[in-house]
DNA sequence: GGCTATGGTTGATGCAGGTCAAACGACAAT
DNA sequence: ATTGTCGTTTGACCTGCATCAACCATAGCC
């Protein structure tokens, strides 16, 4: 039985969204000097290797999709990467027709992998946080692994909305309200659902009082309580969306 | 559009299985010294913690799976890790109910997280190789996401098969057959299927001719590039488990 | 204003795969 | 041999989600 003693503990009902500013200093400062930013605006595609190099990621703002899309299926989006996120082309699997695309305007820093293990070689401390921030993009994907493959539309969508608010949303007196940075479809692609179902289910999320659109893009998760018991995995997101995760990426 | 330069090219005809011997030294046995052989039979629970201290598993030979069992829903097998891997709580979301447990008898060093990282610190050699290790584990769980998300039952199992093939078969005149260490049910919980599906697909695979059963746990795959044919991931799922990565264990 | 493109909603229908049940085989303990 | 348990197979049935289609809303553009 696996127990998870170095993870702080999460109580369900504190919401802990993004921290205005942390007390830390940013361990991946050391990486700036060698970084170049890249500036990606919505929709567009960034390549992890020109030539030869694998290039390094690090993304600073915004939010990054990694995708398939095999020939005669639809669109599959395998990884969400937040602020804080390594990305690098060595992470994925060697599919065709696989791409990083970014689903809102974000900053990057871009690094040669040649340096980028020089520096953590270097530095302990960056190696130390970088190896726990792999381990936390792992632990999430192993989460999506149990979301796709065990729970029913409506869990998974109830899941990826306590994500989406515990990284993207800001707490107000009537909910947690946040701006939604993919689409119906991206939702739908990222879900391995179908794009028609998402809007049904959506429909019945509303009906049962745990969304509210509020217009273009924006949406309010009034009932955060009835939202987490919607989702069996609603403790693990918890722990993997919320502070912790967040405090990462110290501006 | 990602390209996977670093990623050595895999040509599909040539069934490069296990290799009986690696020419390289294995960069795991400076962890050796400060590591505890721990021995695990078929179906035996492994705990990732005692107390306080986080324990870090090397899979040396067999086969693991980490799976989840949450109250009224069927087991799933969010992972299998095969010789050279690295298993950790830190990898792992904080379910409930997760637990690692052996599906073959299987030998694995153990060695507490802080004695670990200390090594890995020390000599970069090794650290170089652990985080190639550990990108090449994120790969596959991610190829995972993209067999359950956007894969037909069968596909799944083509896919697997060929996994399974690569990872514990042996070429002879007729084919490659293996000695499988999953029960029908593992295997249905690992591609999230249903057991009585996973029969039913089975029998389908039979009935191709791409499948032959070999008795108690036994088969054999006759038709290699049929099977193949019926991945969309196969490449990648060559790439991930052909010789590149059991060349990783080098004994 | 009208025209088109894009994205979201809704309804009708079909199918892959889940569920339930029964039967069977392999093995272990008695 | 006998009983029990567990895993697998097979059949009949059910359902959640995909599919296809039509429709609607918004945005941009001339």
């Amino acid at each position: 039985m696996i127990t998870h003693a170095p993870r702080p503990p999460q109580p369900r009902l504190s919401v802990a969204l993004a921290p205005a500013a942390s007390l830390k200093p940013d361990p991946l400062t050391a990486l700036r000097p060698r970084a170049t930013i890249v500036r990606a605006r919505r929709r567009q595609q960034l390549a992890t290797a020109t030539g030869n190099a694998e290039a390094i990621y690090i993304v600073r703002s915004g939010l990054l999709m990694l995708q398939t899309t095999a020939p005669d299926r639809h669109r599959q989006i395998l990884e969400l990467h937040y602020p804080g996120d390594i990305i690098r082309a060595a992470l994925a699997p060697p599919l065709s027709a696989l791409a990083l695309s970014a689903s809102a305007p974000s900053e990057l820093w871009r690094l040669p992998a040649s340096s980028f293990e020089m520096l953590v070689g270097a530095e302990s401390e960056l190696g130390l946080h970088l190896n726990r921030q792999l381990a936390d993009q792992h632990a999430r994907t192993i989460l999506h692994v149990a979301s796709i493959g065990g729970l029913s539309g409506e869990e998974r969508v109830a899941s990826f909305l306590i994500e989406v608010g515990l990284r993207l949303g800001t707490r107000s007196a009537n909910g947690v309200s946040f701006e939604m940075p993919l689409s119906r479809t991206d939702v739908a692609d990222y879900l391995a659902l179908n794009a028609d179902t998402l809007s049904r289910i959506m429909s019945r999320l509303k009906a049962r009082g745990l969304v509210t659109p509020m217009g273009r893009g924006c949406a309010l998760l009034p009932d955060w309580d009835g939202l987490c018991a919607s989702s069996p995995v609603a403790d693990a997101v918890l722990a993997l969306h919320g502070t912790a995760a967040t405090a990462a990426l110290a501006v």
